[in-house]
DNA sequence: CATGTCATCGTACAGTGTACGAATCAATCA
DNA sequence: TGATTGATTCGTACACTGTACGATGACATG
């Protein structure tokens, strides 16, 4: 699919030689950084999910003045991105590259990318409108490696990629956004019973009432993984 | 899984009687109502995206106060709900019923369900982190029912519902976001060179170029009903 | 010392959502 | 008729947002 992909030219050229010694007194804050900015937007973002970070509090938290981070910034967009890109940097141990492991494989990689995200729920609400960053492209180049080890035909390879993305994304988000505070639970077991007349399937199903989402998780990417075995070239 | 359920108790228990009549005098602006409000929410967010919506801006284009609005409305949040459950309608003819054709019927709900939100590209953004409007749920009972219709043995029918959900709702996010312009394209296309190193197989296989979105979705989709369709019980 | 680049920051502006309380209206009751 | 009640509208005010602009200082080099 065509797509965004990050690679802006961030500010001005940034540090041609040495980072330049720190320019405050010798107790003060330390100088900011690019490093420094997008670790504390992380936490914050942690803490108080996304309405949590204001250009205001995050300069409050580095100990700088607001403006100042314009200069290594050009936009709050660009905290987004650059926030997001960091808290998707994957390290886990090689994969064992043996080609009859690859269902293995692939299952281990989609589930470190969902749990990478439901870490930083705020991330999931934001990598699906973002550009795609070099820790996001780089998890992308590791699964279509493995599938194509695995066999995968190259005709059906770009789909079976997209189709996975497409899922781990959709079951992360919609993981991440149904999340209950205990009112709210209550509140839509009590719905159920007027629900039952009008939606009579769902009712009985108890669609909305299981909660075992590492589990329909695991269901559907093998329903999916089902689909796409097939599809290696014989 | 549990899950929000949209039936808050509105404002004031709302009209009892009669709607009461129109209040301002003749030619001037009908009066306020939820229905009016809805619609003109979805104009707006139709011409400008998701940042063209401001109570201000919807005041104004209602020719009323600002405050006027919180009287039938209790946030914008509320606003966001009402909008998006009413883009999701679904008025669609009959689905066949016969049990054979259950993947036809399935691949339409989906599909028309695709369309209705990318019609609204808004829609997309909100739609994950909201409470499931009454349109939503009766595009998952009719899909549920269509499931169950078709055979698929009730313990793997969440699972199945799930995952197809999650499939759409992944595909259609990822799609209305990677929406181009074109210095994007070409942004794209020009950073693929050294984006060939470092992304060997992603570039070869030309996953971030390829545009045939619905083809995609076809593929996938198909993909993951096969691996359902022997969940059916024998 | 002068100059230029890097980096920081204060102020100001236009915009946001909405709390609060006052105003207006139609229908109802005395 | 006049008084009362409740439904509906709306103006003002507040705290907060992102960021444009220009002034200010720090440091390295001439």
């Amino acid at each position: 699919m065509a797509a965004k992909i990050g690679s802006a030219p961030r500010k001005k050229t940034a540090k041609t030689k040495a980072p330049r010694r720190p320019v405050r007194g010798k107790d003060s804050e330390p100088s900011l950084s690019l490093e420094r900015i997008v670790t504390v937007a992380v936490e914050l973002l942690d803490a108080d999910g996304i309405g949590g970070l204001s250009m205001r509090r995050l300069a409050e938290s580095l100990g700088s003045g607001v403006m100042s981070l314009y200069w290594h910034v050009s936009n709050k967009e660009d905290v987004f991105d650059l926030a997001l890109d960091s808290v998707l940097a994957y390290r886990e141990p090689r994969l064992t590259g043996k080609s009859e492991d690859w269902r293995r494989d692939v299952i281990h990689i989609l589930k470190n990318w969902r749990v990478a995200m439901l870490r930083h729920p705020w991330s999931v609400s934001l990598l699906p409108r973002r550009a795609l960053g070099p820790n996001t492209l780089g998890r992308l180049e590791l699964l279509s490696k493995t599938l194509s080890r695995a066999g995968v035909a190259d005709a059906d390879l770009n789909a079976a990629i997209w189709s996975l993305w497409n899922y781990v994304m959709g079951a992360t988000i919609t993981r991440a956004n149904f999340e209950l505070s205990a009112e709210d639970q209550a509140a839509a077991q009590q719905n159920l019973t007027d629900l039952g007349e009008r939606y009579p399937t769902i009712a009985r199903s108890h669609l909305l009432l299981d909660d075992d989402w590492e589990g329909a998780f695991q269901k559907g990417l093998d329903f999916l993984l089902d689909g796409i075995a097939p599809a290696k070239k014989r």
